[in-house]
Order: C-alpha cells, then sequence, then structure tokens
RNA sequence: GCGCCCGUAGCUCAGCUGGAUAGAGCGUCGGACUUCGAAUCCGCAGGCCGCAGGUUCGAAUCCUGCCGGGCGUACCA
C-alpha cells in the first residue's frame, strides 16, 4: 500500500495527463505535479498550484482548469474526504481521516528502512570533505564540514546512492617541508639547542608535545645529524602522527573515512603530469612568461591559470585538476567537494576544470560551508591559527559532546555563517534543540518500559484496529511522520542536510504536545494499543533520523 | 575596483526550484507536575522580510540598482 502523498500524487498526475492528451498537449515539462503542505489547516492536508501553472499552455481560466483536473482524478473518493477549489485556482485536497493509519503500518512494515529510498537507483557518488591539511589538529570549523560532509553521505546512500567518504590529504609541497622543520626546531629545542624559530612555522604546541614523543622515542640520536639528512625523518613522523590524531578526533565526532586519498601518490604516480599532458592535447593549455597556464576562462573564469610555474614546480591548483581527474576516472558519476567558503573563488576554475576535462559542470557540486563563530557565553573566544590559540574539535568534543556539537552545525544552512556557543551546547534546555529531540526518544522508550512492567502488549505481528485514533494532534502525528521520505528526498536532492534537524524540532515539537495532553496507556485497551502503536512509529522515525544524522538516540538520559 | 555569500520578531535562525493570512526556538510576562520522564506543555506580546524599482494573476522568494556585513580576488598551499 502506497502512502498518503505518493498515491495523491500519482491520482493528480495522471489527472493532468489525461487533461493535455485531451487538449493535444503532450510535453512532459507541463506534467510535473506538486504537492505542498497549506500552512492553514482550513487549505486541506494538501494542496495544489497546477492548475494555475497550466493557465498558460490550456489558455483557459485557472478556477476552470482546476475542476477539469479534479473530474478527472480517478478512485479519489477512497483517499479523500473533500476536494475544494480555492482562491485564484488552488485545489485543496482533504483526506480521509481513517486514511492515514496506512502510514503507520507501512513505518511498522519497513521499520529500520522506513525513509529509505531508490531515487540514486546505484549511481556512484563520492563525497570529499574535511581534507584538511595534515599541518595541526582539527578545528571547529572542520567539524561543521565533517558534520556536513558525513550526514549529507548518509542522507544520500538512504536515497539510493552508492556512497563513498572521502578525506584528500594534501601531503605534498612546501607545507609538509615546513612542517617537518618545525618538529626538528621543537626536537632540538627540547634537547636544550638554542634554536631560531622562524615565524612562518607551525607554532601550535602540539608540536611541542610532539618532539618529546620523538625524544621518548629516539632519544638524541638527530641531534647531531646534519638538518637535510634529518626532516626527511621528522617530515613523515609529524604528518603521520598528525593524520592519526586527524583521524582519532574524526572517530570521536563520529565521523569515518571509506578512503584516505594521498596527494603525494597523485605525484608518485605521474597524474599530474598526465593531466596536464591531456589538457594540452585538448587545447587548454597554453605556456606565458615562462609558466602553464590553463585556460580557464574558456569556461567563464574570471582569468585563466597557471598549472605549471616558471620554475617547474606545478601549481597545487594542478594537483586538484589531477586529483579530480583520478575521481572520474574511479567511475564516479557525481561528485561533491565541501569546501570552507573562504575557498569560493576556486569554485569556477574548478568547474572549468572537470569541463575541460570532459564532464559535465554539473558532476561536479561544490557545497561551501561557511565559518564557525566560536562563542562561550555570548563572548567570541580567540582563534588564531598561526599563534595556536585555536579551540580544537576534540576540545568542543569533548567539552559539549559529540551529539550537541553535531546537531549543532546540522541545524543551519551551509551558507550562512554560525555562531557556535559553547555554554549554549551544554545547556541541558530547549536552548539546545538536540536534548529536545533526544528527550522525545528517551520518553517514548520510558512509556514502552512501563507498558512492558505493566503487561501491555507492544509489539505487533497484525496491526490493531486504529479507528481509536482521531484527535486532531494524532492525525497531524500522523501526516508528519508521512512525510519523511519525503524529507530525506529533498535533503538528498537539494544536498541540504539541515532540512532533517528542523523535520525532527516539528516532529517532536507535535509529540510533546500531544503527550502532554494525553495518556498512552489507560483503561481503554483499544485506544492504548492503538495509541501505542502511533507512538512506536514515531520512535521508529526518531531513530532512523538521528541516526542519520549520526546522533545517538538514548533510551534514558 | 571586481566576484561570491549573507541581511526575515529584541536575539539565533527556518521559509528562497514564485503561491493563500510570513514561521520556530530563545528571551519577556502569565499559567500546568498526587498521573507513561516538567530536559515537557499551554497562553500573551513581538514584523515596511535592508532600501528602491521591475517582471505577473501573485514576490521574503526571480531580475536590476543602491545600502550594510562577511569572504575572496597569487607563477601560496
Amino acid at each position: 500500500m502506497a502512502l498518503i502523498r505518493e498515491r495523491l500524487t500519482h491520482m493528480l498526475h495522471q489527472a493532468v495527463k489525461d487533461l493535455l492528451l485531451e487538449s493535444g498537449i503532450q510535453n512532459e515539462e507541463d506534467l510535473k505535479v506538486e504537492l505542498e503542505i497549506p500552512k492553514i489547516s482550513d487549505h486541506g492536508d494538501y494542496a495544489t498550484n497546477t492548475a494555475m501553472t497550466l493557465t498558460k499552455v490550456l489558455r483557459r481560466n485557472p478556477r476552470e482548469i482546476a475542476q477539469a483536473v479534479i473530474d478527472r482524478m480517478e478512485g479519489r473518493d477512497e483517499l479523500l474526504a473533500r476536494v475544494e477549489i480555492a482562491g485564484p485556482g488552488f485545489v485543496n485536497f482533504f483526506v480521509r481521516p481513517d486514511a492515514w493509519g496506512e502510514v503507520l503500518k507501512d513505518i511498522h512494515e519497513k521499520a529500520d528502512a522506513y525513509g529509505v529510498q531508490n531515487l540514486g537507483r546505484g549511481k556512484r557518488v563520492q563525497v570529499e570533505f574535511v581534507s584538511a591539511n595534515p599541518t595541526g589538529p582539527l578545528h571547529i570549523g572542520h567539524g561543521r564540514g565533517a558534520a556536513i560532509g558525513d550526514v549529507l553521505a548518509n542522507i544520500l546512500r538512504a536515497c539510493g546512492y552508492q556512497v563513498d567518504k572521502e578525506y584528500y590529504i594534501n601531503d605534498a609541497g612546501k607545507q609538509m617541508q615546513t612542517l617537518g622543520r618545525s618538529l626538528y626546531l621543537r626536537y632540538l629545542e627540547a634537547l636544550g639547542v638554542p634554536i631560531d624559530f622562524p615565524d612562518d612555522h607551525y607554532r601550535g604546541d602540539y608540536m611541542k608535545d610532539l618532539a618529546r614523543e620523538v625524544l621518548d622515542r629516539e632519544g638524541d640520536r638527530y641531534k647531531d645529524v646534519p638538518e637535510e639528512e634529518a626532516l626527511p625523518f621528522f617530515t613523515r613522523y609529524a604528518g603521520d602522527r598528525i593524520l592519526d590524531g586527524i583521524r582519532e578526533d574524526l572517530e570521536a565526532f563520529g565521523v569515518q573515512h571509506d578512503i584516505w586519498f594521498s596527494e603525494q601518490s597523485l605525484h608518485d604516480a605521474g597524474e599530474v603530469q598526465r593531466t596536464i599532458e591531456a589538457l594540452e592535447r585538448a587545447g587548454y593549455i597554453y605556456e606565458q612568461d615562462g609558466a602553464k597556464w590553463f585556460r580557464s576562462t574558456a569556461f567563464g573564469d574570471e582569468k585563466d591559470r597557471v598549472v605549471v610555474r616558471a620554475n617547474g614546480m606545478t601549481t597545487y591548483f594542478a594537483a586538484d585538476l589531477a586529483y579530480h581527474k583520478n575521481k572520474y576516472e574511479r567511475n564516479y558519476e557525481t561528485v561533491i567537494d565541501i569546501w570552507g567558503a573562504d575557498h569560493h573563488g576556486y569554485v569556477p576554475r574548478m568547474t572549468a576544470g572537470v569541463q575541460a576535462l570532459g564532464r559535465k559542470a554539473s558532476d561536479l557540486r561544490i557545497i561551501l560551508v561557511q565559518l564557525v563563530n566560536l562563542l562561550r557565553g555570548g563572548k567570541p573566544v580567540a582563534m588564531s591559527t598561526r599563534a595556536g590559540e585555536f579551540v580544537t574539535l576534540r576540545e568542543v568534543v569533548d567539552e559539549v559532546g559529540k551529539d550537541a556539537a553535531r546537531f549543532i552545525f546540522l541545524t543551519r544552512r551551509s551558507d550562512s555563517p554560525l555562531d557556535f556557543d559553547l555554554e549554549v551546547a551544554k545547556m541541558q534546555s530547549n536552548d539546545n534543540p538536540v536534548y529536545y529531540v533526544q528527550y522525545a526518544h528517551a520518553r517514548l522508550c520510558s512509556v514502552f518500559q512501563v507498558a512492558r512492567e505493566k503487561g501491555v502488549a507492544c509489539s505487533w505481528d497484525v496491526p490493531p484496529d486504529l479507528s481509536p485514533l482521531h484527535q486532531p494532534k494524532e492525525l497531524e502525528l500522523m501526516k508528519l511522520l508521512g512525510e519523511y521520505p519525503q524529507v530525506v528526498a529533498s535533503a538528498a536532492e537539494q544536498l541540504e542536510p539541515h532540512r532533517i534537524p528542523y523535520y525532527l524540532s516539528d516532529l517532536v515539537s507535535c509529540f510533546h504536545s500531544y503527550y502532554n495532553q494525553n495518556r498512552i496507556l489507560g483503561e481503554d485497551e483499544a485506544l492504548t494499543q492503538a495509541r501505542l502503536y502511533l507512538a512506536a512509529a514515531v520512535r521508529m522515525v526518531l531513530r532512523n533520523a538521528l541516526g542519520l544524522l549520526g546522533v545517538s538516540a538514548p533510551e534514558k538520559m
């Protein structure tokens, strides 16, 4: 049994199709119909503006079209109590109250898989996120990108895409040398050798910690080794250890990448060179002032970009081109990059790059994540990266918990800047939406606990009679539960994970309100069974949605 | 200068692929625990959707111009 929304959409779609055929029009584009939930309940459970959008094609007035559409909706009486034409030409649908129970049966039947669908049809998608340079610990801005990337990937998986989560390690180039040298100098310092620590080196305390670690493990064996000989060890050591730390911090944050991809491996395999050659053959490379330029202006970038400098070194951008070429060679149909918004200037050149490599611009989707302002009690926390004074992601997770941190990162559109207040994140109140949602789940678990203690049946081979559910709040809950798959689908299509937390807040708000004015476990056995069945469905959806967010669904709190 | 993002209630933000009377949380004020969890609920108040034009049956949403804030404008990584 299909869900209410799907059935109605289908019915409407057929009716519009018939109407267009009768009028001799066969235009697929005019056939898309959309159902919205009106803001005002007097306007029905669902409404469509399709009659208005059809006025231009059919050249008739919208209310007439609306009537014609309604007349062609077959089997509407089974599902609908009433259909109205309203305002300039809206069609408002009032679902039969007894039809909503189908939603609950559907949820019980699908259980964990409720919300899972097959929009993607197995299409391979890669989500690349975090990809912070392995030169220091992750900070809170990386956390936001991590949460968004991780959850977006989860959502796409739930929608039938075959998704890999990938981390690009910038382990090549001068910054790694600088990193190694920073460690080397701290090592000497720890041995009591006077050093001069340059400003452009990595000054954070974590480098001193690492230096002590090297000292413990290796003793003073590098003390008298010439710098050029010692550096490779220190570079590799620093890079590996910092990357380990990043991995651990992500793990503590609930994020696991499937693939860790090394930039150096592209250089080692000659892929950077090959990519430049491929672009040369395609005619997108020219030489000027001793450098090789990529003609990104051919695809709308504001200027061309250097890929090989006059000194013969390839640029970072060249490696990025090779990396993206490599992604498509690994057969990803769509590649999603999650970048800090401070990199937005790179979007046109990267988009140009994938097109020059023979892909559609839309094969690369870039999500820009705005910066995070870290606050404590409303006051900004100093965040100077160079001085190494930043608050790390790990510190934030340790202080406020992974659930609160993730939820807060996700409760905002990614292109909106985010104020992250450590005190608010720790508050166990409604200031903090994560507890509001988790509390509902714990509450429901508690109800089931009590039910079991009282010996009330609360698992069902066959659905109970749902006719006792007819209160407005009960119908509203069922309707909201029925919207969940649609919410997941739209989050996937629009690449907007924040839709899930907002949906959860709505659902939970409705539930809490209902809970406060009704008892689930009561004298009336039939009513109790029906309400428990509803409650179980709410709990199921909460679990599924929180699972997508990587936020726990506690039984007690 | 040019480019991108943002400007919605006192605060933090949804709504933006055009739809009917613009929403939520916080904060203020006032109510609800002998009951399955009060980390909850109920109610009151709060708006020229930055400003000005345009597009059309209809604009917070699309277009143009301004104002204000953030970011970016390398043969750096």
